[in-house]
DNA sequence: GTATTTTATATTGTGCACAATCTAAATTTT
DNA sequence: AAAATTTAGATTGTGCACAATATAAAATAC
């Protein structure tokens, strides 16, 4: 039996997307007591922050279409998981008068005061990443034009 | 109502994790219809690797706890996962002779078989992805390090 | 103005991920 | 050696992810 190049290539640690894949999980499972405490898994947490930053814009709703593009993820996920938003109270979601079609996401009162209890998680975890602040946002560039471009 | 430092902090695209969460679903999205030709998933593909590797090693099975450690995944993830490789025939459990709690992993003559058809996947997928080699092995080790240590 | 197509969301089904609990085998204590 | 503890996996339950299909409203074609 010869050694073969793609012998090497198939091996766990060469395998980019591996690293990728398990430092994702590192990260959200860093993140899980942090969310915990305000009652939101990580995905959630994302859509709260797309929903926080949109307030802060002046856009009181958003559409389900918006939240799909945005972060990337398909009505399959975020229908159920708005769902539990709004038991959760921290959102409403309304038919949109002007297209019956299309539902719009907003918050509730409760779901914006929840944004003062989030402030300091992104410096929390900041910290328990051991990379100087520098070469994260350098790493996070390269890894933002595979996402674009791939 | 004073714009706060915070306020950026909880933007989604200030957000290093999101990029790594967002980049590891469209690596396997791309790794799909690959995967799909072999009748495996993206987290079953990663099994067969280690044990591809371990065969390779002269190592003809492979502990339940040792494919944990590896892949950073607990037996609630992989005792069905490993179940269902079970029952496409890549794979045989066995209980371990000297301690009867520890289940053994081996492979198939079909699951050592399905390498060969598995071999021109990893040079597809880097083909793929729209980062000039170097570069992606330097971010790799820069991830790598943060997996080790964060 | 009706028929066709497109669009926005919901639903169903499969397969991860992971916390929490359970079981039985092995090890350690006493 | 019997009791207590540890260890390897399995099980249960919740919540993503995503493919495939369904539905109804809107837009377009004719």
């Amino acid at each position: 039996m010869i050694p073969q190049l793609s012998d090497e290539l198939l091996k766990l640690d060469n395998q980019f997307c591996f690293v990728v894949y398990a430092l994702s999980r590192k990260i959200t499972a860093h993140y899980r007591p942090l969310l915990q405490e305000l009652g939101l898994t990580y995905p959630q947490y994302l859509v709260m922050l797309v929903l926080w930053e949109r307030h802060g814009e002046g856009e009181t709703g958003s559409p389900i279409k918006y939240l799909c593009e945005r972060l990337m993820l398909d009505t399959g996920t975020l229908t159920p998981l708005l769902k539990r938003l709004e038991g959760s109270g921290w959102i409403q979601r309304a038919r949109a008068e002007e297209d019956e079609r299309s539902i719009i996401v907003s918050l509730t009162q409760s779901g914006l005061d929840l944004k003062e209890q989030a402030r300091d998680i992104p410096g929390k975890l900041v910290c328990q990443l051991s990379l100087p602040l520098d070469e994260l946002v350098a790493v996070k560039q390269q890894l933002e034009t595979l996402l674009r471009t791939s």
